[in-house]
DNA sequence: GATAAGTGAGTAATCACTCATTTATAGCGT
DNA sequence: ACGCTATAAATGAGTGATTACTCACTTATC
């Protein structure tokens, strides 16, 4: 695990080595955050990187499969991040205060890439599509079997799983979208007790008192 | 007002009637909804609307503008439609109920519209950084200010404005997304009492009984 | 000396935008 | 009705700039 690290342009994605590699997709990932990924040109992400053009096409095969390594990197790990509070046995408020926390924690670990995922998802119907199978392959469809099985347990009451999953994940992510567009600002972890308090009310699970 | 309509690519925006300028604004904005502004081609735009690519520029400048105007459109109908709920004397859960019913209804009204501003405002920075002067000139914003104004009427607890709008609104705002992306369906106005509930519920509201 | 890493000029396609030209519309005296 | 004219609406070939990507080549590494 990494150290925490704020908005500096591209830190993350892969290990924070070095490597001509790491320039690249430290580069990239900024521009497609910034400006989309048809608004960035491979020349500019080659100088963003301090490298030559060619040699962005010696480790990708092309701009767009660049682009969505970079998105893939980014939705499997909050994928599977919800997947292990998933597994855990403690109850459904140790598992939404795991989740919220985590995706926090997450954003700040790497606040390009996630900048990255929420405001450019959408390019990559493939990823975010997910009709799903046996495993639930986005952050929404891992929440959704979460609250389905929560609510099959009898530790919440039946509803729309779809539905309450989307209204839940959007109290921590629309102000995550809000500190993108500078109308909320410090690190999303700080605000951590109120995304909770948020995300169980919306749930309609009792708060754990305070301590 | 005009009455309700779904999916079909880019009704509404200016008024539905046949005039080129309206074809091209209607042809523009589903485009850029799917796309994005930088993945569509002027080209594109005068073939999907069935009028010549010079035609675009005797309506608008330039591409850019014919985008800007489009966010334009529903960035202040939204802003407005905050405005007047936070006009109405009923008090705090009349206003927010407010909301919630004209933000799915918009929505549903000219969906393409509003899946355009959901999916690519942040390429507008002018329009949604927003610092604000006396008039709030963005939904957040609007919404801050009612919140603000409920605080200090004592119409709910004081607390962070900005954070308590954010997670307001996306118990709303990312089940709209959601939509987008296929995981959720039907007309959001389906989902009235269920946002109700959830942002009555994060903003610490008692929930009016049934009826 | 062999393989891998890195370069950057070159290519055909596409881009946003312009402008000389053509087509449609409107007004008006007869 | 009709022709004549002035203006507005609409066209699409043409412009230089930029695009994603290739490849013959040079440089570094073992």
């Amino acid at each position: 695990m990494s150290t925490i690290k704020y908005h500096e342009p591209g830190r993350g994605v892969s290990a924070v080595d070095g490597t001509n590699k790491a320039k690249i997709e430290r580069a990239a990932v900024w521009l497609f955050a910034e400006h989309g990924v048809d608004g960035v040109s491979t020349k500019s992400i080659s100088q963003q990187a301090g490298v030559s053009e060619g040699l962005l096409y010696r480790y990708f095969k092309n701009k767009d499969t660049l682009a969505r390594e970079l998105m893939r990197a980014i939705h499997i790990r909050l994928t599977e991040m919800i997947m292990a509070a998933s597994a855990r046995e403690e109850g459904l408020a140790d598992q939404v205060s795991f989740i919220v926390r985590h995706y926090c924690e997450i954003a700040d670990d790497d606040w390009t890439l996630f900048r990255y995922h929420i405001l450019h998802l959408h390019h990559f119907p493939a990823l975010s599509d997910a009709p799903a199978g046996e495993w639930p392959n986005s952050p929404h469809m891992a929440a959704v079997k979460l609250l389905q099985k929560a609510m099959d347990g009898g530790a919440m009451p039946k509803g729309d799983a779809s539905l309450l999953s989307a209204m839940a994940l959007g109290v921590v992510l629309h102000p995550a979208q809000a500190k993108v567009l500078g109308a909320i600002d410090g690190p999303l972890s700080a605000h951590i007790p109120a995304f909770e308090a948020g995300v169980f009310a919306v749930l309609g699970l009792k708060q754990k008192e305070e301590v």
